[in-house]
DNA sequence: TTAAACTTTCAGTAATTATTGAAAGTTTAA
DNA sequence: TTAAACTTTCAATAATTACTGAAAGTTTAA
């Protein structure tokens, strides 16, 4: 498979990208790949559209599939799987996002939910666990908020991210309504 | 210096946070282990603290300082440079979520801006192009609703945070005004 | 059953990233 | 000036992470 200069140079960035999103440079690659393929792909066109072994496709789809970023298609009377990019471009963005919430949220949620229970034993004890109480909330309030957003419509969302500017004037909005 | 469990502890999940949240263990732990302490450090305790080099720790600050995560005080009489983190929780929160805006999208903004302007040469790259400017409305709503966040009052965003399971009726409200 | 057509696994190795520590640089006080 | 008290730099190396390719595993058709 010979990738349009325009098309190698798409997956190529997002190759550098992929380890700031989470991933590694060749998952990175993958996820360009195929997104930006409208046929699906087989393991051995990735492998060689990226020019990297089978295997390490084959790693790849796994971790891809962790992410729940790909999905499989079966052609009858073809042996092989095809790969395609599980939903649209918003789908995926907002599967990365949940998943990096759980990775960098997540733990630390669970030990510090842990570390405040204890009782401090001095003075620095009692000045951590008050800075562990704010980052715990903070985390929180970020976590509830984004399970907030998991759950709008689509709609719901749009109106929202289209607000931009507004969107002080619609909490301006609210006080004034809530406090009537 | 000798950190007790609880706070060594807390010390050392930060560090194995630490890339998923950008960076590497040792920053991760050097951001944990100047949090937790009220009294600002010098290079030479954090070195001591998390048994790493003097030259370790300088490196360290200097990243830690790229994302504006610490500042330097001074103590009259002292040749010693005292490190503390740059603000509250909430203040580094919202620092790593602008630096790792800055490093995760814009570079991909900019890179579609311009592969968007070129003419498809085949039905593959108008298929990409389509993609691709699909990519850049994602991430341009996302950058737009970033800075309007930044944008907010401390105030606002208690407001907006706390909204919770709120938000979808505050927006179907605004949408309503809004028809009208 | 066998074998063809595929996928997965994983030990060995390559590539990348992080760390040390010694040397060089900087600042201040005497 | 000198030297003491600090910080920074960077080449060498350690630690971690990613990749290959051969072998093992799986599925299906005949």
């Amino acid at each position: 498979m010979n990738l349009s200069p325009k098309i190698e140079n798409f997956v190529l960035h997002c190759g550098e990208m992929g380890s700031r999103w989470g991933f590694n440079r060749t998952i990175g690659q993958m996820v360009g790949l195929l997104v930006i393929n409208e046929k699906p792909l087989t393991a051995n066109e990735i492998a060689d559209a990226l020019k990297i072994s089978r295997g390490n496709v084959s790693m790849g789809i796994k971790e891809l599939q962790s992410w729940q970023l790909a999905k499989v298609h079966h052609i009858p009377g073809d042996r092989k799987e095809y790969y395609s990019p599980n939903g649209s471009i918003w789908d995926l963005a907002n599967k990365v996002f949940e998943e990096r919430r759980k990775r960098e949220i997540d733990p630390t949620l669970t030990l510090l939910r842990d570390q405040i229970l204890d009782n401090a034993n001095s003075a620095e004890e009692k000045y951590a666990q008050e800075q562990m109480q704010s980052i715990h909330d903070l985390l929180e309030t970020v976590t509830k908020w984004s399970a907030e957003l998991q759950r709008l419509s689509p709609e719901q969302l749009q109106t929202l991210m289209k607000l931009g500017s507004s969107v002080g004037k619609v909490i301006d909005l609210k006080d004034k309504l809530l406090r009537k």
